[in-house]
DNA sequence: GAGATCACTGTAAGCGCTTACATTTTAAAT
DNA sequence: ATTTAAAATGTAAGCGCTTACAGTGATCTC
């Protein structure tokens, strides 16, 4: 088979050259055309797109970037694909960055400093022209290699005014101190708590704190709080609700570090045949589709998971492509009032 | 701050050409080193290792591609990421590829055509060294662009021995079947059916036919099963639910064309007041997570995501590597009887 | 109508790497 | 020792693009 790769030797893609050939210019009027059409007359123009067009051509991305020293890639490590707690937020994010022209290069990290480290190497090494990181927590020297790469950084799903690099995010610690502070309006005094694991995790840690706060805010001793720290996953989170069960004083409500955590301890509630929330309170955080699938329907702190995706492309591209330190965002997080919590 | 460019100008990263300098060697060996470090006897490697390392030397990866002709990434256009449906086969294919030094660009096409022939030629023109696609259902002339291209391409979730390209997948249509004819045995008679859209969606064409031939090999009427479409969404889950319910005859049991939108069913039988599965029984596809999270737990097919992933990456690795044709394989969807489905 | 200005277009020098081929060094064989 | 093959290294030609710089006419300016 021959598909018209018109007189020209054998068969690799068509390359910039062939095109300017065919449209009788220069390479570098072909490759105006593609990056900056207005500097090219429009007979010309022309010209050149019905040549690209017969070719059926498309610019070779390595040396477009190459020449350009830029990619048009992001990169995006999250730590986690396996549930839908980050996939919302990276999609809008897709979606605004594809608006721009840029691609999405994604990685996770299964919670793994180590494995993130080595990927935020690779995305580096790989020419991202930026980067999206969850969370502030990790080794400052790979703040200042990113510095030192001159690699554009955009952290999301916290919030920090003055850490090393700008943030798009909500504040953990805050809206966890005021759900904490609802249910103890409500009556809640034996609070239990199942947390994911704090260490290398600001998200976490802040949750934890918030609720502290909201302890101490209202005459509980902050530091009766013994947070189980376990995976964010549904069994995990079962069990961590057993041995909370199991072990001393029963609490009214259990505070979960997120939603697939609480998720699990309503099963593991169900099992140990409690009922929620008649003789046990759950609550979660991000409030993820899960959340309104369980029944009773899981009372949440809801995180703007698409606004939050499409600000930080909008902020990580123009820090690209202006060349400017990004501004940080801080966005509402509101709780979402459910069936899981009862007053007492 | 000057972070130890040892005695070169400014302040690029350091190339190939400085570490070659540092070394006293050519560049060739530099990169043999990188490549084939077989090739490079053992004290120039070594020295060249300890430039590298000082200079704190990555390669370029542009210029890497460029030269080689090859860009060590495999792009994979799933049709979404709002769900965790792919989530944990694009997870497992992720981190086999990672095993090979791959790396794998993701985007999703929203369950949209267009979008996904767009997202194919932008991957191409990325240089995609190959690709992952999901289901079969495409315009015929993306697979001769695909082939004319050179672009080694596998598609999952799906089978199908004698299609355009090679897959790794289970059977839609027999395990549909096999669920089927189970809840037939049970007594099941009134069948409905909730399905994703069939259209350019062979797995959701699929999965209906095998209903289809359940009840044909049943004795029931195959063209009585009227599948209303839907977004693979809870909440048009819920919905379709409604509407079946309020037509015509009550069914005694609704399969659904996956776990989303079994679950948005059971959320709508629920908020009728009717139960599952004393009321109305309920299936899905996937055994995504969300399956055994809802109560009662989701009967549904366990289709093997990891290992549909973890394969997936070996052979296309191996098609690349190889230059060789690559082979489907036919996987194991088992049907997992759990409390959503009684007899009648 | 000579010089200045402007709007296009072309020339050609890289970008940082890989690799075919040439050359040198080392080891093995006689 | 000498020849020969094998192993290690070097030389240099690109890979396909972008872009600084240098034309080339056409249009103004006074």
């Amino acid at each position: 088979m021959n598909f018209g790769s018109s007189m020209t030797d054998i068969d690799a893609p068509p390359t910039l050259d062939d095109v300017a050939r065919e449209a009788r210019v220069s390479t570098a009027t072909v490759s105006r055309c593609i990056n900056e059409p207005k500097m090219v007359s429009a007979p010309t123009r022309e010209r050149v797109q019905a040549a690209i067009k017969s070719l059926g051509y498309t610019p070779n991305f390595a040396a477009r970037s190459m020449a350009a020293k830029r990619t048009f890639t992001i990169g995006a490590i999250i730590p986690t694909m396996e549930n839908s707690i980050f996939a919302r937020g990276l999609q809008a994010f897709q979606e605004e960055l594809q608006r721009h022209g840029y691609t999405l290069l994604v990685s996770s990290s299964a919670y793994r400093s180590d494995a993130e480290e080595e990927q935020i190497r690779t995305l580096v090494a790989r020419g991202a022209d930026g980067l999206l990181l969850i969370g502030y927590d990790r080794d400052p020297a790979i703040y200042d290699y990113l510095a030192r790469q001159r690699v554009p950084v955009l952290v999301a799903w916290t919030f920090d005014d003055n850490a090393r690099a700008p943030s798009i995010g909500f504040d953990n610690r805050a809206s966890m101190r005021a759900l904490t502070e609802k249910v103890i309006k409500m009556g809640h005094r034996q609070i239990a708590m199942i947390s994911g694991f704090s260490q290398q995790n600001d998200r976490a840690r802040m949750r934890i704190l918030g609720v502290r706060d909201a302890m101490a805010a209202n005459g509980l001793d902050p530091a009766s709080l013994d947070p189980i720290e376990v995976p964010y996953d549904v069994q995990a989170g079962a069990e961590a609700f057993f041995r909370i069960m199991e072990q001393g004083p029963r609490p009214s409500i259990v505070l979960c570090g997120n939603d697939v955590i609480a998720v699990g301890a309503m099963r593991g509630a169900q099992q140990m045949g409690l009922s929620v929330p008649e003789d046990v309170s759950i609550t979660g955080f991000d409030d993820i589709e899960i959340a309104r699938v369980v029944s009773p329907e899981l009372t949440t702190v809801h995180v703007p998971h698409r606004q939050m995706g499409t600000l930080a492309a909008k902020e990580l591209v123009g820090m690209i492509e202006d060349k400017r330190q990004g501004v940080s965002r801080l966005l509402d997080a509101k709780i979402m009032d459910r069936a899981s919590v009862s007053s007492v």
